[in-house]
RNA sequence: GAUCCCGUAGCUCAGUUGGCAGAGCAUCUGACUUUUAAUCAGAGGGUCCCUGGUUCGAGCCCAGGCGGGAUCACCA
């Protein structure tokens, strides 16, 4: 079990051991931190603090802050040190004559090390060098590190040893947020978009719930479901795949708005755009439709876009993108017909396969018309729609919980918004004719026996729910990962995610199971 | 699940035709009281991802496996 120690992590453990005999408590309890290193750099007067060399300044900037230590220059009796908290680094200047008694022979020079956490008292002035440093007068270690820190240079810009692999930056992620300042930002945007999100729904009155994460049918989406067991009960339970039966129930109650941000669970492959589980908010707001939702998501994104970048712009790579309203709205067939020069209006399902044949698509006999012309949008057309733009009018097979349109026969008043070739949400006047509910569960039912493990179940206590009659509403799903990744231009779910799913480091004989 | 690429010191990486395992930073020892990729002098540090094979000899060649990345498939 004992792993061998490397050099560095046994000369960490004897200074431990070292610091406690010498009456060092290597472990602190607290520090009065009145300063952040960005506030200092920020507040520093050159009028007012500035001080050469033993010349008193006008006004001394006493401050004290906390930290670990990121770089160390020992220069004999005098050293610097680069100290980074939550807002940034700042420089410390530590001199041996303004330690006590034998602290910084014995204490910071031989047994604190880079990665150490500690705590600085002093004031700041700017050095012959021009940098804005707190000069200490007391510091005390408030966290030894036994690991050596992965250490990164930097000079005008440049970066040298920088942590690249990213097995170990997502493994390792409190190294990699300690070593990335730009990941602290992105984990700091996401979280903003989060509270942005909620902010904008609260104002308007909607109601935050939450619903069941076990939930003994799985429904709402068309995915593969996380199975788990409740032993008391001797149930199986499935983890939720969506939210959205459990909210609609919710309006029957006599909620006019409610959302919920959640995790959701789907038992399907990795890749860059998908995590098992990842973060949802789902939105349900009586007497409203899917034209009105339209219009509710651009309000939303694009102020989302300005709380984080103050315009209603993202960048990706090279490409900057406007989320400025208002977005293109075009029907689903139309779009196709736009990039394929097909329209597949009233085709039947031969011609629609002989159609996606042509146009290079390998279609099989298990799929259905809508199917078809999923894979056709989605192959030649949904790549290519980089500005903002809502697809509008899909086919009704395709949306089991969707409403079947006013006017067009065979298609749901249903919309995705798509943003830089992708999906940003889905959403849809919901389907509140429990008859009608009830046969489109039926023909999931038969995909399922069919062997499509991704049909829905019939769930008759939603139905029941119907049945007492649900007003018309329109719903909203937003994946939140996705929706982080398109405001923050990261091109890889596990980028905005902090522990995303990894297989483990090595065989462990530990049983999974609970007890 | 398929294909391609990658895995060497704490970190970033080199490693010739198959011939004693290398550099910079970090670490250790010493010098240095405003440095900043601090500098100067010296030293230590390796399961070359794992298992097997070929060979007198494997970091390098071969086979299988593990892990990661990218693309595809599956999938929103």
């Amino acid at each position: 079990m004992a792993r061998e120690l490397t050099e560095q992590e046994e000369v960490r453990r004897e200074a431990l051991q070292k610091l406690q005999e010498l009456g060092v408590r290597p472990y602190g309890y607290s520090w009065d931190v009145t300063h952040h290193a960005a506030d200092i750099l920020e507040d520093f007067d050159d009028t007012q603090h500035a001080a050469d060399d033993g010349a008193e300044p006008a006004e001394r900037m006493e401050v004290a802050l906390a930290g670990r230590i990121m770089s160390r220059r020992i220069m004999g009796k005098a050293s610097f040190l680069h100290l980074q908290d939550e807002s940034g680094q700042i420089q410390v200047y530590v001199r041996r004559d303004d330690l006590p008694e034998d602290y910084y022979n014995t204490v910071f020079k031989k047994l604190l090390d880079i990665g150490d956490i500690i705590g600085v008292r002093g004031f700041a002035f700017r050095t012959r060098m021009g940098e804005i440093s707190v000069h200490a007068e007391e510091l005390e270690l408030l966290a030894k590190a036994l690991r050596p820190l992965p250490v990164e240079k930097e000079t005008e810009g440049r970066v040298f040893n920088e942590v690249t692999d990213k097995e170990f930056r997502y493994r390792q992620r409190y190294v990699d947020l300690i070593v990335h300042s730009d990941v602290r930002h992105i984990f700091r945007q996401r979280a903003r978009i989060i509270s942005g999100m909620r902010q904008f729904l609260d104002e308007r009155g909607y109601v935050e719930v939450e619903t069941p994460v076990l939930q003994p049918i799985y429904g709402g989406a068309a995915a593969r479901p996380f199975k788990t067991q409740h032993n008391a009960l001797g149930m199986p339970l499935f983890l939720r795949i969506a939210d959205e039966l459990y909210l609609k129930r919710l309006i029957v109650g006599g909620f006019d708005g409610v959302y919920e941000i959640s995790k959701d669970f789907r038992n399907e492959g990795l890749s860059r755009y998908h995590n098992p589980e990842f973060t949802m908010m789902e939105l349900y707001v009586a007497y409203r439709d899917y034209e009105w939702m339209m219009s509710f998501v651009e309000e939303m994104v694009e102020s989302l876009a300005v709380l984080l970048h103050g315009k209603p712009e993202v960048s990706i790579g090279e490409t900057t993108i406007s989320l400025a309203r208002p977005w293109r709205r075009v029907p689903l067939f139309d779009a196709i017909a736009e990039k394929t020069g097909h329209d597949l209006r009233g085709r039947d399902r031969d011609e629609l396969a002989s159609v996606a044949k042509g146009l290079g698509l390998e279609i099989d006999d298990t799929m259905g018309s809508g199917k078809i012309i999923d894979e056709v949008f989605g192959e030649f057309v949904e790549p290519h729609l980089i500005e903002p733009v809502f697809i509008t009018d899909y086919p009704v097979e395709l949306s089991p919980l969707a409403k079947r349109h006013r006017t067009k026969e065979g298609l749901v008043e249903r919309f995705e918004a798509i943003v830089n070739g992708k999906e940003l949400c889905n959403a849809f006047s919901e389907l509140n004719d429990p008859v009608d509910q009830r046969s489109r569960f039926e023909d999931q039912v038969a995909l399922g026996s069919r062997g499509d493990s991704e049909a829905m179940q019939l769930d008759e206590d939603y139905l029941r729910a119907l049945e007492y009659g649900m007003p018309p509403a329109a719903g909203l799903g937003v994946g939140m990962d996705r929706l982080t990744m398109l405001l923050t231009g990261q091109n890889s779910i596990r980028d905005v995610i902090l522990f995303p799913l990894l297989k483990p480091e090595a065989p462990t004989d530990q049983t999974p199971d609970g007890p």
